[in-house]
Formats: C-alpha cells, structure tokens, sequence
DNA sequence: CCGGACTCCTGGTTGC
DNA sequence: TGCAACCAGGAGTCCG
C-alpha cells in the first residue's frame, strides 16, 4: 500500500513528463475511480481536456498535478476567454491522484497495449517525452483522480492544495511540519499511539507498513497512550519516523524503472529492511523472540512482544 | 473526543 | 480441477 515514499517516488518520476505537458485525450474506462471527482466524468474529461500541467506535487499520502491553464472550451459560456488567459495567473485547479491500496501511475508509449486494470488514461504531449500516455491502474479501486479547486492555505504565503486535501496535515518531511505543534496534539489526545500515526489529520503519509516499523525502531507498543509517551521517546519516535520514511524514499527513488518509463507505485519498498511489518514468526532482529501479528483497527499489527510493551506514564502509581 | 463498525473493491491465495 | 471463501487495508462516514 503506497504510503508518503511510494507516492513520493511518483511524484517525482511523473515530475520531468508532466510539467509543461498538455492533456490530449482523456478516456475514462472505469468511473469508480473518479470517487473524489464532485461531478461527472463527462465534467472530468472536459476539465482536463486541453489543460497544460505544472510540476506535481505532493502532501501526505495525496498527490496533485497543478493545471497552469486551460485551452478547452471554458464550461462557462459567459466568461470572456481573454480574462482567464493571463499569462501568470497562479493555477486555480489541479488533477488530484490518491493511489489508495492498489494504485499505480504508468508513463506509457501512445501506442502501448492498455494494462487489464487500467480505469483512467490521459494521453498528453510532453515538452521532455513527447507523446506518452499516463495511466491510472488500480486493481482494487480504493484510488481516484479528480480535478479539484486549489485553496490557500492557512499557515503558508502563496501555497495551495486541492480543497479535499485540506484537512490532510502536513508530512513530516514537509519544511512547515512543526514538530512542537505535533507533540503538544499528541499528549493531549486520548488515544493509542498507533491510531494517531495513521490519523492524516494529526500527521500525514504514514500508513500501517512504515507505522509498524517506527514504531519498532522506537521500541513502542502499538496501543501506548499517546498521553503518556514522554518527550524523549514522542521525539525518538518522530526521529525513526523520518528516518524510515527517508531511507524508503531513497531505496524507492533507485529502484525506479526509467526504461519502461514506469513510475510504479509500489516499486518504492523496501522489503529487504523491513523489521516488523509481515514479520510474523521471523526473529526480531533486535532480540530474536518472534515478531507477533495482531489484529488492530481493522488491520495487521506486528510487532516485537518484547521489545514494545505499554509502558506506564511515569507518575503511575 | 473517541472508538468501533461499516463501506468502498477485486485479484491472488487458500481450503475443501 | 473447480469453485467459494478469505485476505489485504486508506479513507470517509455514521453511530453510540
């Protein structure tokens, strides 16, 4: 499931195609993926169609593609077409991807046969590739596309996301996450340290794969009171965090496919280094018992009875 | 505020 | 061999 490296490598390798490109042709094979779409396809087609990108960008688990302008028929009749020409004008809408579960961005030649599970393609002309096509392949349709407005935000001058990923905080790689801000939300919450990683509200781009293993690499117990973690160990685990974040990215960046041109959303794991996650009845590498798997918020656990045991808060009696 | 249940979904795997 | 049941969970919603 691509979490914040995964999707990070994508950004990145759609980065040189798009930027610049202009959409030729939209086909939609399959609506369910236009979930996140507030209207219908026929309206995400028309939007799209003719629309020049900017450079891709990225927050948490989201990934959007800014659309610097827009040379189809505006689907607003009265709107004069010179006004909405200007040259310089920040981008208003962006082509929103979340990669879901099973989600994949294929760069592909036009004239590539279609994979099976393709649900979106956008045939675009690249001033880098040229003619390429992307495809949205997602087997279990828990991904989308969607144009969506860009708004302001709140903290930052002249930066924007799509309006759906507002509520989504920022990724702890972001140069704007607050640390300070993070460990006071955490020792107010009420909740379980596991939950509040995965909660993309309170920290985004971690999912159940990397949430395991910083939490290994920390030593915490999946179900520890966020309340009662202690500032050293809440900034060790922000640390191990960032750090298995980091080295996915780097390992993903390489193992990206430049000859197919594949900007894959799962080539990015590291599954040789992982620690704890789908390590069930391996030996924990850190003290050889085995690495149990629980189930916990609808989802697998794993985790080093040993090593990570709820701890009481200090002034416990 | 919190947590649990439920929804979306299907290809690959497992079990009979 | 064939088919059905099972499994993976990101994110949103609803309810108690």
């Amino acid at each position: 499931m691509p979490e914040l490296p995964e999707v990070d490598v994508v950004r990145a390798g759609l980065a040189p195609a798009v930027t610049g490109a202009t959409v030729t042709a939209v086909t939609v094979f399959d609506e369910r993926s236009l979930k996140r779409h507030a209207g219908p396809s026929e309206d995400f087609v028309a939007r799209l169609s003719g629309a020049t990108f900017d450079e891709p960008r990225r927050r948490g688990k989201f990934l959007w593609i800014p659309i610097r302008e827009h040379q189809a028929e505006t689907t607003d009749p009265e709107a004069p077409a010179s006004e909405a020409r200007a040259s310089e004008s920040p981008a208003s809408e962006a082509l929103v991807i979340h990669l879901g579960m099973s989600g994949q961005v294929l760069l592909r030649d036009p004239d590539a046969p279609l994979d099976r599970l393709t649900r979106i393609g956008i045939a675009i002309n690249s001033p880098v590739f040229g003619r390429v096509r992307v495809d949205f392949v997602d087997q279990r349709i828990f991904g989308s596309m969607a144009i969506d407005d860009l708004v302001q935000t709140p903290d930052v001058p002249d930066e924007s996301v799509p309006s759906q990923v507002g509520h989504i905080a920022r990724d702890p790689l972001d140069p704007y996450f607050s640390d300070t801000a993070f460990f006071a939300k955490l020792a107010r919450r009420n909740t379980g340290i596991k939950r509040a990683l995965l909660d993309q509200t309170l920290i985004s781009g971690i999912g159940n794969i990397y949430a395991d293993e910083a939490l290994w690499a920390s030593r915490i117990h999946y179900d520890q009171p966020t309340s009662t973690l202690s500032r050293p160990r809440a900034k060790t685990l922000l640390a191990e965090v960032r750090l298995v974040l980091g080295k996915a990215l780097a390992e993903g960046g390489t193992s990206f496919d430049a000859q197919y041109l594949n900007v894959n959303g799962e080539s990015g794991y590291f599954s040789h280094s992982l620690n704890a996650y789908g390590q069930q009845g391996q030996p924990c590498p850190r003290c050889g018992r085995p690495i149990v798997r629980e189930q916990f918020m609808n989802r697998g656990s794993h985790f080093c009875a040993y090593c990570q045991k709820v701890r009481r808060a200090a002034s416990a009696s």
